[in-house]
DNA sequence: TTGTAGGCGTTATCAC
DNA sequence: GTGATAACGCCTACAA
């Protein structure tokens, strides 16, 4: 053994006078091995000694497992986004698992980059950060070469699936402006095809017509940026008249509906009263501080690590999860108010 | 070869009627090896038929190399911070290395996190984020095992490092303010032992002296955070007098110093400027839309992944950076204005 | 032009 | 109690 080089396990083992099989079954504190103290205390010495780190490598070569999870996300320009992520990370390395990540755009429109992450024997398991794009190519892709768990899907998916109760969260931001007293309320919805803002506009829908409010119905599709919100706010002041509230989908789409409502001189809540769903970190900091509503998104990164990890270490998961806990809350600020007109 | 498991290069070579080392170059286009055309292409059906994926680990142990990366990032709750992570992963990918992406608060005080992340084998090397806490254990650990970049970091260290040009982002920010008639400027900095806080206020010290203003020099110590801002703007208004001018290290944090403004009833820019470094997306839907100093902050992620890169592949890599290209740029928005005082 | 064999570092099986 | 040995899948001298 060179200088710079590290220490194999035989290495180890020579030095302690044993073999590599009984090393190896020391270090890794196999219960069923049984060697006398002195012979283990010398073995784990010698290790220490010699700086002995195991090769991870040759360990999941021989073994099936990599310790690995690839976590493959989009728009992490979006704190929401980042928010998923770093639950995630944090759960796979509580559990002891490294995490590989991947850009979904930069993955499903790279093959050779596809490849690298899927090579064989790199990865346990995949989190799977639904969008509204590339998506099914990229999981068929996924799926056939490892465990995988969707995030932010619909259930129903050939794999198991974790989402916040987007729903829910919708009906919450209706029923709060409904109760303020306004009755002329549109939904900025996500970009078309996203599944999430589906689920919340259903939310919204129910909440209006449970109040008998159907015929009211109104929505806007923008996306996710806060570009998109902004221009949602023109297509409004196109119109006659405003509506009165604004479920918009997305707090940084929501961001932009502020600043539009700013530079044309609509004062909020005064003229209009704005809600969100998603809490961050810049909502108070906002044109006018924004009311939200809170969802667990790092619960919901977590959640979606914990069930991957269950189907990897075979204990078998449940197959969609739909997260109520914590339930989504509402986070009062200044950007809603009673309803002036009517 | 059972129905689910993936093929071999030996399934692959026995198909094709053809020994496993030929398989082996021919799949690798190895230029040194003559082969008929048609045996080529032969196995390169079957291959392709078979689905054929390379075992990475397999190749891995074979060779020295792993084509994986690690990223020990710190504060993903910052958007600043997700720009360098972005930057970073999509050079990797493109260069065609996948990231291992890991928090270095969580790695620092997990031992056992640690070492599976370093564990021999998993990585080519490392991208350290360099911030202001453990930073230096955690890097002992990493060089001794593969090599490293530290990004944001001082030069002089023991391994190479990449930083932007905050010295002349910061001079800029403050030459600003003095265009605008502003004497009174405060510099309200990053938290204690930030490097690149020290940078920043280095630059901003200079441009005072340069204009003589080397006695107004005023450093209020805050953090990277919009609450540090908030608590740096209480202290300011503690005092007597306050200043017309404030340098803010962070955007994060300057959110935090419009939001204490707004709630303590002044005018921005009325009464106070404010300037900030780093320009990100939330910054013209805050209370007052923030002037920023542009830092290309995606660059300095992708330079240090080419950077390190370089090494591992074993071109001889210059050894410290300070990105000059693109140059620090002023983003002109409403925060700042001629002073009224004086 | 193609094949054989050895070994990368581990761990599991079986024998002593 | 402990040790030899084989195998995981690949790459590459060297041989034919």
């Amino acid at each position: 053994m060179s200088a710079g080089a590290r220490p194999t396990l035989r290495d180890v083992a020579t030095q302690a006078g044993v073999s590599p099989a009984i090393a190896s079954r020391v270090l890794n504190a196999d219960p069923t091995v049984r060697v006398r103290e002195e012979t283990r205390e010398r073995i784990q010495g010698v290790a220490k000694d010699m700086g002995y780190v195991p090769h991870s490598v040759a360990r999941s070569l021989r073994g099936a497992r990599t310790g690995a999870i690839g976590l493959v996300m989009h728009g992490l320009d979006s704190p929401i986004n980042v928010d998923v992520l770093a639950g995630a990370q944090a759960a796979c390395a509580r559990a002891g698992y490294v995490t590989l990540l991947a850009d979904a755009e930069q993955l499903a429109g790279d093959h050779s980059q596809l490849s690298a992450f899927l090579a064989r024997g790199r990865l346990d398991g995949v989190i799977l950060h639904s969008g509204y794009g590339e998506e099914d190519r990229l999981l068929e892709a996924i799926t056939s070469s490892v465990p995988a768990v969707l995030v932010n899907s619909e259930d129903g998916r050939p794999v198991p699936t974790v989402r916040v109760d987007d729903a829910a969260a919708a009906r919450l931001a209706t029923e709060h402006l409904i109760e303020l007293g306004h009755r002329e309320i549109a939904y900025i919805a996500g970009p078309e095809g996203s599944q999430t803002s589906d689920r919340r506009e259903a939310g919204y829908r129910d909440t209006l017509a449970r109040h008998d409010l159907g015929g009211a119905v109104d929505v806007v599709h923008a996306g996710w940026s806060a570009g998109a919100g902004t221009t949602a706010v023109h297509e409004l002041l196109r119109r006659p008249t405003l509506p009165t509230g604004l479920v918009v989908a997305n707090a940084v789409a929501a961001s932009g509906v502020l600043s539009a409502f700013r530079d044309a001189g609509l004062a909020v809540p005064g003229q209009v009263s704005v809600i969100t769903i998603h809490d961050s970190w810049f909502l108070q900091h906002l044109s006018v501080a924004l009311t939200a509503v809170r969802l667990p998104l790092q619960v919901l990164g977590a959640t979606a690590a914990d069930l991957l990890i269950d189907t990897i270490e075979g204990r078998s998961p449940v197959r969609d999860v739909a997260i109520t806990e914590p339930a989504p809350e509402l986070v009062l600020r200044r950007s809603t108010g009673p309803t002036s007109r009517r």
